[in-house]
DNA sequence: CTGCATCCGCCTCGATACTG
DNA sequence: CAGTATCGAGGCGGATGCAG
């Protein structure tokens, strides 16, 4: 991004990040380094060239660093700095921002399988989580994660938990309607759009710690 | 911002304020409306053709408002609407982050006369604020701004405060190394970059509530 | 097969000029 | 004051090439 020679934070935030696709970058970095052609599937559409020059211009400044993973495979990945890491607040900021306009998926392999590892701690609320130290496992349409809540943080990951206080199985509509809080915990098992094995409250509270404010309507 | 088609809520957001200029214009309405000749000289170098269309988009997405003024000076000016103000989230997590590297101001006439304004809730603490009911005056440089903390919230806007707690008054170097955390408040008042009056404790917990990470060297 | 560099056509950007 | 019209330069997406 050139110069706008502003001293402002938010514009020398954008100087680093704010090109087309840096801050997506980022966002495939923040579970783990990755190698190059990795990133050319999570990011359908950006150009091989546009990549590499972003990928320069991310670990010029402090971002990214390029890794020589030795052998057995030698293989070259892309990992976050501790300080690209801590993009993470302002990436969840813009995704709670924008999840309220963007509405539920219409087919679930919109989906990356991943994604719930990104939406978990992006509609985490810590004012609700305090003194709540429960697990959850949510199988969503096809794939599973855990969110482990605990000393008012959260930990996600992909994959089941045996030790999960409860277990709920539900598609990624009721999901949505669930966090946004226009269905209520009850309602849904009820009606059978979504169904739990395990603590009933602990089902409740996970959509109280969960959540998005509420829709809005246009944005074109 | 071209469609990048995916389904992710980052995405989403980038798409509605991911373009050159598109956070900044909303930086400059998040103190109330402006004008356009006022838009303008509050981001230099942006082409007047950018502002018009960014204005439009902004305002196709449910972001901005352009209201006309009655008579007697009929003006238009920009506003943000609700959705948009809501982005103040995400630009304080971005600029909180991006100030990291910033480093402090060369000269105090990089900073527009309200940058306070902004700078405040960014480097608010809201868990240091718990049970915190004060008001902190500060004269950095030129400038004077208020702080009101209360409720776990903060209240920020230019002008001196009749009834703060404490007063102090700086320049905007040694403003810096207090949110830094790299001059201690007895230390700036000791050795003079600091003056105050009011209650020195009060002034101690303005830069307990009020700071940042600590500075990262490099991002060139 | 991975990790890029190069080339090409388009589209957007920034700057200036001009108009109601 | 509040924009629209125009134009050159550069960024971008897509395809291709090529070395390790």
């Amino acid at each position: 991004m050139k110069r706008l020679d502003q001293y402002c934070p938010v514009v020398h935030a954008l100087e680093l990040v704010g090109e087309r696709w840096s801050l997506l970058i980022v966002r495939e970095l923040l579970h783990g380094p990755k190698r190059y052609t990795d990133l050319t599937n999570g990011l359908p559409g950006i150009g091989t060239n546009i990549l590499a020059a972003r990928l320069r211009d991310l670990e010029s400044c402090g971002i990214v660093e390029k890794k020589k993973l030795p052998p057995p495979t030698p293989a070259t990945v892309y990992e976050l700095t501790p300080y690209g890491k801590e993009l993470d607040e302002a990436m969840h900021a813009l995704a709670r921002w924008g999840a309220r306009t963007l509405g539920p998926p219409k087919s679930p392999d919109e989906l990356y399988p991943e994604w719930g590892v990104n939406a978990l701690p992006a509609l985490f609320d810590p004012e609700r989580a305090k003194g709540v130290k429960e697990t959850y496992e949510l199988k969503i349409d096809e794939n599973v994660f855990t969110a482990r809540v605990a000393r008012g943080r959260v930990e996600a990951e992909v994959g089941a938990a045996p030790d999960a206080d409860v277990v709920a199985e539900m598609d990624s509509p009721t999901f949505f309607a669930l966090v946004a809080h226009e269905l209520s915990p009850a309602e849904a098992v009820k009606s059978g759009r979504a169904r739990i094995e395990g603590a009933v409250d602990a089902f409740d509270r996970c959509f109280e710690i969960f959540h998005i404010a509420p829709r809005v309507a246009a944005a074109a």
